[in-house]
DNA sequence: TTGCCTACCAAGCAAGCGCTTGGTAGACTT
DNA sequence: AAGTCTACCAAGCGCTTGCTTGGTAGGCAA
């Protein structure tokens, strides 16, 4: 058994393991020597991969954001009809807080109080590409008269929408995630999506 | 100066003071020092009338919580016009998140996951007259033809983006409380507010 | 073969945590 | 006047926290 499994293979699975407790159970009540016992090394030898709890974390939120961002624009990218682009927007922001990277995407949304100060700035920074593709679209859709509310106050309205599903919504109910995009695009739009 | 200044006029000053600090700071990150210098007492002297932190925590919510179901039971009565009475909830519980309440409102809205599992289910319990009367309205407009979507899901939609303000929402700037409660209601309903 | 580097362990430190204990000043009751 | 109760203080206990230190096994390069 070898000491070194892959390059920096264990600082991912920290990443990762990171993620999952932080969702579960928050930051402040995630302990270094639990994180440390979920990838099998002592509490100690998590300050070898990462100087501070905190780095965990914003390492945590740093990776999920590029990941967001590149998931958003690709699906804004996917289609040039404002309507639809609009829906994939919403249908992939449920995706992102459900599906495989929702441990990440949750702590992300829900747990950036508990950076320092600077660093809350950092993530800001980081998460205003994300949000500008949201209100580039909300912009198009407004300039057509397809909503007929701010896009800005449109956005942070629909951020607290989605975002507080991971609260409620269960995966392997009767509702699923498409019919849940649905509903959303129906309080933002007047009338049903056409196609 | 009187040891005794009035009969639980410190357990009110605890719980208004730890509404604040939880606000402010997160349940976990506020220790019961603070909290008792924020009062003018030593830390043990806080156990006199709470049996635990958790307690008090538990007291900021139960106590809030009542306030809620209060106005919003007040709000729901103000009128029998369901589209007057959707608006004037919207508009209430705004008021709740942003008004004199705001810090237990805040704390009751998202920091129920601070709580053990017994007192999560307790706390649910207490908000389920709250949020039967949000139901109540919208089946009613649902039934009128106001809204199209489910009340249930709505309802969950609605308060992600309400209670969402919380974290961009301020009073002082160009954008009221007003303005804000006629943003949701357009996102709500299809037309505009009559009258 | 020597020497360095990475990734870890073993042990523990200082600080802070929630909470307990024993005692007491002052107000209230009888 | 005596006894009781409330609301607190002073001190500190046991425990956990994030993090540090010194050392070392194994892989790799010269």
């Amino acid at each position: 058994m070898p000491r070194t499994p892959r390059l920096d293979d264990r600082r991912e699975r920290l990443i990762g393991e990171a993620a999952r407790l932080f969702r579960e159970q928050g930051y402040e009540r995630t302990s270094v020597r639990q994180l440390a016992e979920a990838v099998g090394i002592l509490s100690g030898s998590v300050f070898h991969h990462f100087s501070s709890k905190e780095e965990i974390l914003l390492e945590v939120m740093r990776s999920t954001i590029d990941h967001m961002i590149d998931s958003l624009r690709e699906a804004s990218e996917s289609t040039s009809d404002v309507e639809q682009r609009l829906y994939q927007l919403v249908r992939t922001e449920l995706e992102l807080l459900h599906g495989q990277t929702r441990d990440g995407v949750a702590v992300a949304f829900f747990q950036w109080h508990s950076l320092g100060a600077d660093n809350q700035r950092r993530i800001l920074a980081m998460r205003e590409a994300y949000e500008q593709i949201w209100l580039d679209a909300l912009e198009q859709a407004r300039r057509r008269g397809l909503i007929d509310t701010e896009p800005f106050v449109t956005r942070r309205l629909l951020t607290g929408a989605n975002g507080w599903t991971i609260y409620w919504y269960q995966q392997d109910g009767k509702l699923g995630l498409d019919d849940l995009a649905d509903q959303v695009c129906r309080l933002l739009f007047k009338e049903p999506i056409t196609g």
